[in-house]
RNA sequence: UGCCCCGUGGUGUAAUUGGCAACACAAGGGAUUUUGGUUCCUUUAUUCUAGGUUCGAGUCCUAGCGGGGUAGCCA
């Protein structure tokens, strides 16, 4: 894999806490820690996933343990099969196989029963009232509030009537299912939760077998039991769910597992929130959820991300209990570390300018390159160097700071693996554009030579031979919003407001034959540029799309800023 | 305005559970470099505040301040 070595100096409250209970708790005697990732397939998976997925499936590997896929399939409206196969894509992708696969659904027969055996001990009820009321009884934040009028059915009552919500006898909203817990507590989540509710939809696995459907809060903790699972972690926004998680287990006599829950990941200039990722999909701010500019675990993965990358990504930022801003650049500069190890280098020319070498003869000379300095096995390339040649428009100036170490009137650098030269001429269009360059070459600097190695300039550029060439199409990524936090928006602003009108910029390049050859999905450096993928989407055969990554660090771009 | 959780360099996490505040990343400075990339060296902290316990407090106690979560028949 070639992958970075993590920093293990440290561990985690998470796998402290998982050490303490196997050396204390009886009832994890003999057992292996259990974990699991437990999304709802209701969208796409996106980096704050992946923190979960490996932060799960991480637990299992260092411990020796398990990790399933469990599909939270408890609401029917929201969820579908395109979703289960993507997140299940995206899990393999990041390197995971998971030991089972489960889906809520697996365990709606179980949970009927159960919740049978909760009306039978007298701990649920069966309740009428509208969701409008049941939230008039619930009382607020500083109100205890008030026990249902239908909390004191008799068993056989709520027997009856909970038979026939499954039957399907009520319309949807009718009627619930609730633990009989305590309307006064501190804990809203305590207050006769809702574990039923009735809901005539097709669900994308059972069918119409069910009109009935559990609540999250009904549904977790159970499933987690019934596979065994020691721990369950979870986001922070649960903290107050674990009270009822417990009561449920304990209430049932059933394995209780220990959940625990960490702070949920936020980025600097990304949004994360489901429910905003589908609206840049669906309202088309975006071309779909793999565009190369979301967060989404696809749209990294086309943009270029590797497996690699992201993992490098979540060892660096850790897990805690505090609610944190990880700034992009960490992610940046994670693609930027596991890249430099793995991609080769090419020239390529994103914005040219012409530059004629007068005292060249018309032919053609195959000059040898490194492919990968980092890694001599990546081996070397002949490229072809001739009269004409197309270097960078920025590496050229005519009036530059003292400090620009490239080519400028009268001044010499050398043009990569190949000579150096002198700009003795700058040619310009009828209104002051230049257009062309005339440079003359020093015949005795020819990289590698013994009298090249004598001969020093400052700068070394990046150049491609104008007749052998390629020209492809290049897609510039930047930053999908404006704003550090896209979401701290005025009055009568959104989060639509921040997006960057900018963020993509197609241009067609120049580049050496080797880099129009590139199968989809190769991730490559364009030497003194960035990093880039061909698209595995846009690319045709001899024709590849490329996809900025992520830019090199840019040392000269801040001294530029600074003068 | 209840209940719960959380405050450690610029950022994110550590600190053998009461014993010299460390690591990574970023930023600044320098060296190397045929990528202004990489690599190497180097510089960056009254641990939110105020009290208290203690030989000794980031860690324990009290009060305050600040941030987050929570009133779906969503997860």
């Amino acid at each position: 894999m070639n992958e970075p070595t993590p920093n293990e100096t440290s561990k985690n409250f998470i796998e402290l806490e998982i050490e303490k209970d196997f050396a204390n708790k009886p009832v994890l005697a003999g057992k292996k820690v259990a974990t699991r990732f437990p999304p709802e397939p209701n969208g796409y998976l996106h980096i704050g996933h992946a923190k979960s997925i490996c932060l799960n499936f991480g637990l299992a590997r260092t411990y020796g343990g398990t990790c399933n896929l469990r599909f939270d399939d408890t609401n029917p409206t929201k969820e579908n099969d395109e979703y289960v196969q993507s997140i299940m894509a995206d899990v393999q992708w990041l390197g995971f196989q998971w030991d089972a696969l489960y889906y809520a659904s697996d365990y709606f027969e179980q949970l009927y029963q159960w919740a049978l055996q909760l009306i039978r001990d007298g701990k649920a009820f069966v309740c009428d009232l509208s969701s409008e009321q049941m939230r008039e009884y619930r009382g607020t934040l500083t109100e205890p509030g008030k026990n249902s009028p239908f909390r004191d059915r008799s068993v056989e009552e709520n027997l009856d009537l909970f038979q026939r919500m499954k039957a399907g006898e009520f319309p949807d909203g009718a009627r619930t299912l609730r633990a009989k817990i305590d309307m006064a507590a501190h804990n809203l989540n305590l207050r006769d939760p809702v574990m039923y509710r009735i809901m005539h939809a097709h669900h994308h696995r059972t069918g119409d077998k069910w009109c009935i459907y559990p609540m999250y809060d009904w549904a977790h903790g159970q499933s987690d039991s019934i596979e065994g699972i020691t721990h369950s972690i979870c986001t922070l926004e649960f903290e107050n769910h674990r009270p009822l998680y417990d009561w449920f287990c304990q209430t049932l006599g059933i394995y209780h597992p220990r959940q625990m829950e960490f702070a949920r990941m936020n980025l600097s200039y990304t949004v994360m929130s489901k429910r905003k990722l589908l609206q840049l999909v669906t309202e088309k701010h975006v071309e779909g959820w793999d565009d190369p500019r979301m967060p989404t675990i696809s749209g990294l993965r086309r943009r270029g991300y590797t497996p690699e990358s992201l993992h490098l990504f979540c060892d660096r930022i850790g897990v805690a209990r505090f609610n944190s801003t990880i700034d992009v650049i960490v992610l940046e500069n994670s693609v930027r570390d596991h890249l430099n190890s793995i991609a080769s280098r090419y020239m390529a020319i994103l914005d040219p300018i012409k530059v004629v070498i007068t005292n060249y003869p018309d032919s053609t000379e195959y000059l040898g390159a490194v492919n990968n300095p980092e890694d001599e096995s990546a081996g070397t390339r002949q490229l072809p160097f001739s009269k004409e040649l197309y270097i960078e428009r920025e590496d050229f100036m005519e009036n530059p700071p003292s400090k620009f170490f490239r080519l400028k009137p009268g001044g010499e650098v050398r043009l990569r693996y190949a000579y150096i030269i002198r700009c003795e001429e700058v040619i310009k269009d009828a209104s002051g554009n230049i257009v062309e360059l005339r440079c003359t070459y020093d015949p005795d600097t020819k990289s590698g030579s013994a009298a090249a190695s004598e001969r020093k300039v400052k700068g070394t550029i990046h150049w491609v031979s104008a007749q052998h060439a390629s020209s492809v199409k290049v897609r510039l990524y930047d930053r999908l919003f404006l704003n550090e936090n896209p979401e701290d928006v005025p009055a009568g602003k959104t989060f639509l407001d921040n997006i960057n009108p900018n963020s993509v910029q197609v241009v067609q390049a120049f580049v050496e034959p080797e880099l129009a050859k590139q199968e989809p999905g190769t991730r490559v450096q364009f030497e003194r540029n960035g990093y880039y993928c061909v698209d595995t989407k846009d690319s045709k055969p001899g024709q590849p799309v490329f996809n900025r990554i992520v830019t090199l660090k840019d040392t000269w771009a801040k001294i530029a800023a600074k003068s």
